[in-house]
DNA sequence: TTATATTTTTAGACAAGCCTAAAAAATTTA
DNA sequence: TAAATTTTTTAGGCTTGTCTAAAAATATAA
């Protein structure tokens, strides 16, 4: 159906719609770690497929068609490092660079038979929704622990940095998907956040905080 | 790695040196659905590479490591087709294809790990070995059903035509993996085969009785 | 053993996807 | 508003993997 390259940049620019309603080929460039000049090649080619709306100059957003491809690809990563962690004990700052090959094998069959094995699971290792068969998923009402007043409490659903460094830092302080926490006090010197977790008192880096979203 | 291309050419080139030692360049075109001139620019290619031994006009034989390429593709095709028949249930003649694709990811840990969720199975859903992480595995000691005598038992153990319809086919006669059969008469006038499958007998062609493989 | 047919390679071209360098447009600063 | 800066596009080129057409090598037949 679309090309390997052609589906990167559909997730990418999708990814990029929801912090800014248009989208601008260096923003493109950088999250795709490729050149300027590569990523208007390419804007042309997914605008005669109709899958971009694309004046020169003007940045890009997805079409309704773009939209579908683009929640569709991920749909199919987050279903398998679903898989990856739940089914193959992978743990999950291991399970990106694996689903980012893995979203591209096009047998839509596949993906919806895959989803039925596992149960219909609805947010993937690093908590961010799965859409389901007909691209609907419920979007995340989540809020970064900086974000939050002191006092709060909420469980940890989901993060901003899918990095393995800072999923590995998580996972050795215990601030895992699921768990209890409540928010003790800033520090105003330099916005350190003093958690509390299943009793014992934790501190993060306001960094940290950023990047640890929370359900109220 | 190796791209997608090259591993495809490597894989051709293995299982067409199951057949014959030295492979010609339009035996590799015709099995990958190719052009010859293709084929020659890949095979200097896979030459350099030293993933075969090639002179020009003399065909080629894979080097050591080429054949460990080929294996290691062959594993994971394999694998693959298990996992879709077996967890996801999709028929015998439903999976080659979305394992032509599935082969090609990378990871052989994800492998190492889908072969051990499986209970590390021996033979893929069409009866062919499947290697293991060594590369090893036992070749097959099959029969074609037309090459075995009159009142020979047997086990139905593999194919060799994987095409959907001869599937399907065989499916249909309840002709699968694991029935025992006794071949009871071959008519001199077209080489149909008579078969006794659960004390009722049953006629399958010349070419079906060729394409059909038991375990004496 | 020479002529013919087949196989294989080379030559030249093309699409996809990427690059660098330069030009054009848009934005920011003065 | 004009100049400087940044962003985006264009121009031209490279690699991979493919193709067609023609040449070269090998195999077959007379
Ligand atoms: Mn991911
Ligand atoms: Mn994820
Ligand atoms: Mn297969
Ligand atoms: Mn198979």
């Amino acid at each position: 159906m679309h090309t390997l390259a052609e589906e990167n940049y559909l997730k990418a620019i999708y990814k990029l719609s929801l912090i800014a309603e248009n989208v601008s080929t260096n923003q493109i460039a950088a999250e795709l770690a490729t050149k300027a000049s590569s990523v208007t090649d390419m804007l042309r080619k997914l605008a005669d497929k109709l899958l971009i709306n694309y004046t020169r100059y003007q940045g890009v957003s997805l079409t309704q068609t773009g939209e579908k491809v683009a929640v569709n690809i991920i749909r199919r990563h987050r279903l398998w490092e679903y898989f990856l962690v739940e089914k193959l004990h992978f743990k999950w700052d291991e399970v990106h660079e694996m689903a980012e090959e893995m979203e591209h094998i096009s047998s839509n069959e596949l993906i919806d038979r895959l989803d039925e094995f596992m149960g219909f699971p609805t947010r993937d290792p690093h908590g961010d929704p799965i859409p389901d068969c007909n691209g609907n998923f419920k979007t995340n009402d989540l809020k970064a622990i900086s974000a939050v007043d002191v006092n709060t409490c909420g469980i940890i659903s989901g993060v901003r940095d899918h990095s393995s460094s800072f999923l590995q830092y998580l996972e050795k302080q215990g601030l895992t998907i699921g768990k209890k926490i409540t928010i003790k006090e800033i520090i105003t010197y330099d916005n350190t956040v003093v958690l509390q977790m299943n009793n014992k008192d934790l501190q993060i880096s306001r960094d940290v905080a950023n990047n640890l979203l929370i359900a109220l």
